[in-house]
DNA sequence: TTCTTTGTTCCGGA
DNA sequence: GTCCGGAACAAAGA
């Protein structure tokens, strides 16, 4: 699940592979995505340059040597790989290797210079494509509500107090409203209170600044981990020896119920629940 | 067949 | 009017 980290690394790894070059043709196999994808604005690509590639909160953005944005939001399992000279190169760790089993999620294919090639991947089809002008681009509805970037300077403590202050809802909830803060999704959630020691169905108007201030604090530090981590697995790894294991994920509570707590020193099994109707694991003892 | 997954939207109640 | 939680929805695989 492509979360802010995930979709970071998916746009640095882009930059490095088609920042510059221009697109030839426009292949879709199936553009019945989470919206349509507007057949003629994606054709309308062929001839332009990528100029350059964006990310806000979990949307990529690229910009092209015409008037027109292409906003894309990879939902539950879009990923992009590029191929060149028939090699594969992922540029997302999500990207499953069995690429044959994989093919048939190919839903859109850009044809590139030089026989270059990127194509979107997507086996639910919750991602999508979408069109917009260039300098109003902003203020398109999925953008313009969306809360400070988690990275950014203005996600701080006082930010933070400032909005939960007067709401009545658990930590959790306010953690993956996109209006409070951009980019977060269940997984890191999780983990995020996890680290803080904060049970996740705790309501915000109880957090001490203590709390809060380490919330804040774990989510900077996780999310910035996880980009590396992405980084340096995501190195141009190329899948045709098909010999290379997965990259495996490891989370410290996010999909461990029943597991040992990851803390050393404590004896307890991680519980799952549902909180806003997400599944929600946090260890009793270690998240007040 | 049913359950699971996530982000977003919609709706009803407080 | 606003806030909040829960349900529904999208598609596909197990």
């Amino acid at each position: 699940m492509p979360e802010l980290p995930e979709v970071e690394v998916v746009k640095r790894s882009l930059e490095k592979k088609i920042q510059n070059l221009v697109i030839k043709k426009v292949k879709i196999n199936d553009g019945n995505l989470r919206y349509i994808v507007n057949k003629k604005k994606i054709c309308k690509l062929s001839g332009k340059k990528i100029q350059k590639i964006k990310r806000r909160s979990k949307f990529l953005i690229f910009k092209f040597n015409n008037k027109s944005i292409m906003l894309v939001h990879l939902g539950m399992t879009g990923k992009f790989i590029f191929v060149n000279k028939n090699k594969k190169f992922k540029t997302s760790f999500y990207y499953d290797l069995d690429q044959n089993k994989d093919k048939k999620h190919d839903r859109i294919i850009f044809f590139l210079q030089d026989k270059k090639k990127l194509i979107y991947n997507d086996v639910r089809k919750f991602g999508f494509f979408k069109f917009l002008e260039k300098d109003k681009y902003e203020s398109n509805a999925h953008l313009i509500n969306l809360g400070p970037e988690p990275l950014k300077k203005n996600f701080n403590l006082n930010y933070l107090k400032n909005y939960v202050y007067k709401r009545n809802r658990s930590i959790k909830n306010i953690l993956m409203d996109q209006k409070c803060v951009s980019g977060l999704g269940n997984i890191y959630v999780n983990e995020i209170l996890f680290f803080s020691g904060v049970k996740p169905s705790r309501k915000v108007k109880s957090l001490k600044d203590f709390e809060l201030k380490n919330i804040v604090k774990n989510t900077k530090k996780i999310l910035r981990n996880s980009i590396k981590l992405g980084g340096s697995s995501i190195k141009d790894f190329s899948s045709d020896d098909g010999k290379r294991g997965k990259f495996q994920q490891y989370f410290s509570v996010y999909g461990r119920e029943g597991k040992n707590c990851s803390n050393v020193d404590c004896n307890k099994v991680v519980f799952r629940t549902v909180i806003s109707n997400r599944a929600t694991f946090f260890c009793k003892k270690c998240q007040k």
